[in-house]
DNA sequence: ATCCATGCAAACCCTTTGCAGTCCA
DNA sequence: TGGACTGCAAAGGGTTTGCATGGAT
């Protein structure tokens, strides 16, 4: 149970972090001339809430009050907008986590399911060299790294 | 139709590699416990006959004698002994080639389809040591490179 | 004679779509 | 108000599975 709050400025609970993070999700898709809906609002809000790469089913059962369709199209539509990226494991089942700046790849741990962003690797610029040694002209990648994680390392 | 065993390596020849290429591939089946069938092999030749990576749809539609379930059982099987490896395009869709020795990672050229296999590439190491330094044991990686081959190159 | 492999069809999983009603902008 | 958005259910595709039969070793 958590005592009064330190201040008293009417404000018991904090904002929760998620809010902020719906809110200017929010706003970058207004600004590209979509809608502020509730349903969408809670997809965004269920998606910043998972706190490992999540799948489609499981926002819709943390979702039950919105429809199945509304949240693979909101899922689809925050990929696009690249709010959100796809993250694929070894099993090849598609999962979903908000973006973070830039571009970057997934270590992902086989054993917690937690995702860390690689970036800073030159990863592209050595694909992109070699694959021109090759005479391709690379245009895209998709890179994951599989593994585990500091805290479920073997020892 | 028949089968022949020529085993030679190395020379140019009218016949098909795929007949050597189903026998060896039956070899080493054979060598795991695994029976030679007939379906089998149609699957291995059909799959040996494709000259860009394929999916289990078309080797279905290209061995209308062979049930759907014994290509698709059969591919796996291919997979999990590493014959064939798989292949995943850029709208994800799953497609299969016969593997060549080695670890290595395919250039998909998005206008022709063809794949070319891009080794002796340090990419491997350079992940390895990038995951290192996030305390990340990579056990693994999934990668595809996209983009145009020499032949389909933009100018 | 085993028991693995096959074929068929149904089941399955995940995702998309058609359509009618709803709700932002 | 109009065009987006939603919800439901049904369709879709891609792959797997249950089960009885067939075939390799």
């Amino acid at each position: 149970m958590i005592t009064a709050a330190v201040k008293h400025t009417g404000h018991r609970h904090p904002r929760p972090r998620s809010a902020a993070i719906v809110d200017d999700i929010i706003a970058q898709l207004s600004q590209q001339g979509y809608r502020d809906t509730e349903p969408r609002r809670l997809v965004i809000n269920a998606a910043a809430a998972q706190r490992r790469p999540f799948t489609a089913e499981e926002l819709c059962a943390a979702l039950p009050c919105v429809g199945r369709a509304t949240v693979y199209r909101g899922l689809r539509l925050l990929v696009e907008t690249e709010q959100v990226c796809r993250v694929l494991l070894e099993d090849r089942e598609l999962r979903y986590q908000l973006s973070h700046q830039g571009h970057h790849h997934h270590l992902l741990c086989a054993a917690c399911g937690a995702s860390a962003d690689l970036a800073n690797c030159d990863v592209d610029a050595l694909l992109q060299e070699a694959a021109a040694t090759a005479g391709f002209q690379m245009s895209g990648h998709w890179l994951e790294i599989y593994g585990r994680c500091a805290d479920c390392a073997v020892v």
